[in-house]
DNA sequence: CCAACATAGTTGATGTGTCACCTATTCCGG
DNA sequence: CCGGAATAGGTGACACATCAACTATGTTGG
């Protein structure tokens, strides 16, 4: 399955296939919940992250590595956000470089409305088709990937 | 598989493993082809379509189509790329409206000296993992999604 | 022939992601 | 304690992506 430097017919053939589907999916999605919630699919990521934590709000940090994102990403978008009003900076008195972000009643607001929808769609669209048997062997396969792709560190 | 608005645990696991894949594996790629060719993965799936093509030329829309981006994407991309010698545009005789987009010499040079070791790279990340039963089903699965996610006419 | 409409492609504004670099604090060995 | 290394987070520049609007050419029905 994998010697010589070229992908096979039937490898480019999955590998087409994998980045149709991983780039128009998320398309679909983002595209979806904008229209219907002003949402988009990274503000959703964060505000998932921030309402599931202790007190909805984490340390940046935190919130990056959860999110699999860099700490540059993070705070750009972060900065997008807290204009919106859907979460805020705050002070972290235990760490002097440090910051936490919390979720405002907006930010809690729009997730809130948002995700039972969004959660339907992504039902809709990725898990109707799949039986159980191709259930099984792609979260197998995905968490194998999933650690070759993991050390996203910089 | 498919009741009530949310996803179960289960739903939940295979679907951030999907996340985190579908977003970290062309992270990972992408770093790696800028630095060892300065293409990105864009400019890498533009140049693919081209050398691939009649004449090593296509009508912008053909492209777009083929890579499944929207026009508007397709045109800034063209530009960008333009700019630094990779692509040409030409004139369409058939069609006032149309243009061709041909690769250049450079492009050519380009595509040429990154696909070897992009193509080792996916390998490595992507299929040195996968079992023969794992690959027969992912496909399977993905051309169904696929099915579902085509139609990104815009 | 021409008016209405459709199609090919571009543009500008703005949101998103990455890289390189910077500041301010904290940590740690001497 | 103090000086250097590590860590938390932010910034600016620029590439990438989306949307809405636009220009110009082609097509079609009356």
């Amino acid at each position: 399955m994998t010697e010589g430097p070229w992908l096979d017919e039937e490898q480019q053939r999955l590998w087409r296939s994998w980045l149709a589907v991983s780039s128009g999916l998320p398309t679909l999605l983002n595209r979806e919940l904008q229209q219907k919630t002003g949402l988009s699919l990274p503000d959703f990521d964060v505000l998932v992250q921030l309402s599931e934590a202790q007190d909805s709000r984490m340390r940046v940090t935190t919130l990056a590595q959860a999110l699999g994102w860099e700490k540059s990403r993070t705070s750009h978008h972060l900065t997008r956000m807290a204009r919106r009003g859907l979460i805020q900076r705050a002070e972290c008195a235990d760490d002097g470089r440090g910051a936490f972000v919390e979720l405002t009643q907006d930010g809690r607001q729009a997730i809130e409305s948002a995700a039972p929808d969004h959660a339907r769609h992504v039902r809709d669209l990725f898990f109707t088709d799949l039986t159980v048997d191709e259930f099984d062997v792609m979260q197998r396969a995905l968490s194998k990937l999933q650690g070759r792709v993991r050390p996203p560190a910089a």
